[in-house]
DNA sequence: CACCAATCGCTAGTTTAGCTAGCAATTCCT
DNA sequence: AGGAATTGCTAGCTAAACTAGCGATTGGTG
C-alpha cells in the first residue's frame, strides 16, 4: 500500500496517515463481508451477488444473469449455478425478461430483503450515524476524497 | 448501502451522497483487488496472501502460516496448500523460525515483490498523488471519518 | 425479407481450492 | 517431569469455479 517511498514532508506524512487508514477501512470492509458470509450461512461470490441486487433494486435498475456474471467476475455458466443456489434457498426468483425472450431479470424474494435488512440493518445504522456526526462541509470532502479515490484505484489509465 | 431510509434535511443527504461514495469506492477496491488477480494471474487468496506479505514486511513484521489462515480466515490446512502453491510459483519462501522449531517464517521472493510493485506500483502513485491534491486539514478530516467508518462496520456490537 | 452472426442462459464434465480429521514434533505450564 | 497446547502438515472429501458447447432468440446486412 505504500511501496518504499519515503515520507519527508508533514503534508507527505499525512498522506501516508491516510494511506494506512484506507487499507485499515478496507480490511474491516472485507471483514464485514466475508461476516455476511457467516450470518446468512452462505459463501462470498453469493452473498456479493444478493448485495449487487440490494443496490440495483433501489436504483430501480433490473439485473440479469449477465449482469451478475460481469459484475463478480466469473463465467455465465457459473453464474446459473449461482442462481440455481440462490433460488432453491429462496433468495431470488427468476423472471421471464419483458422483451428479451432469451433473458431473464432476476429479482430478491421479500424473505431475502428482510433477511439481509435484520442482518446488516445494525451496521448500515452504526455509519449512518457515525456520518451524521460529521458536518456538512467535511463530508462534502470526504466524498471528494472517496469518489477521487475510486477513480485512482480504476484501471483506466 | 442505504435501507429504505428517507433522508430528510440537507445535513441527511449529505450522508446518503457519502454513503453511495463509499460505495462505489468500495466497488473500485474490489476491482482493483480482483484485477491483481488476472493481472498475476493468481486467485483471489493467493494475491490477499501476498497483500499481507507486502504489508508486513514494511511493517518489519514475520509472517507465520498461522498468521496467514488467520488474516484470510481459512483453516491451517488451506494454507499450507496456498503455501505449496505460492513456493511452487516461486513468489514466497519457507524459512525455519529463528526460535520455535515447530513454527516457519514466511518471506517473499525478490522477483515476487518487484512484480506487486511493477503491477500495483502505477495505483499506488495515483493513489499518493491524488491524496496530496488535499491538504493536511482535509487529510486529517478524511483520516478520522475512514477509521470511524472501519470501526462501524466492525462486527463488535 | 431472408439469412447469418451474435447473444442469452443453460448443461455436462473437469479442475481448483476450500473444509474436517487427525498426526508428529515441539513448546509451554505447572 | 509430564500433560496440555500449539505448529504445520497429510489425507480425503466437497463446493464452486472453469471450459466447451448447445438450443432458442434477436439483430444487422445484403
Amino acid at each position: 500500500m505504500s511501496e518504499r517511498w519515503l515520507p519527508q514532508t508533514d503534508h507527505e506524512r499525512a498522506v501516508m496517515r491516510v494511506l494506512t487508514s484506507i487499507r485499515g477501512m478496507s480490511d474491516a470492509m472485507e471483514r464485514m463481508h466475508s461476516g455476511m458470509k457467516g450470518d446468512m450461512d452462505m459463501n462470498a461470490t453469493d452473498v456479493a451477488a444478493l448485495r449487487l441486487l440490494i443496490i440495483r433494486e433501489q436504483q430501480k435498475r433490473s439485473v440479469s444473469p449477465h449482469d451478475i456474471a460481469r459484475h463478480l467476475r466469473i463465467s455465465t455458466a457459473s453464474t446459473t449455478k449461482l442462481l440455481d443456489r440462490l433460488e432453491a434457498s429462496g433468495h431470488v426468483e427468476r423472471l421471464a425478461h419483458p422483451t428479451d425472450r432469451r433473458g431473464r431479470v432476476v429479482v430478491l424474494t421479500d424473505e431475502s430483503r428482510a433477511a439481509f435488512f435484520r442482518i446488516f440493518g445494525v451496521r448500515l445504522r452504526a455509519m449512518r450515524e457515525m456520518a451524521l456526526r460529521f458536518d456538512e462541509d467535511e463530508l462534502a470532502i470526504v466524498g471528494r476524497f472517496l469518489d477521487d479515490l475510486a477513480g485512482a484505484m480504476d484501471p483506466s489509465d
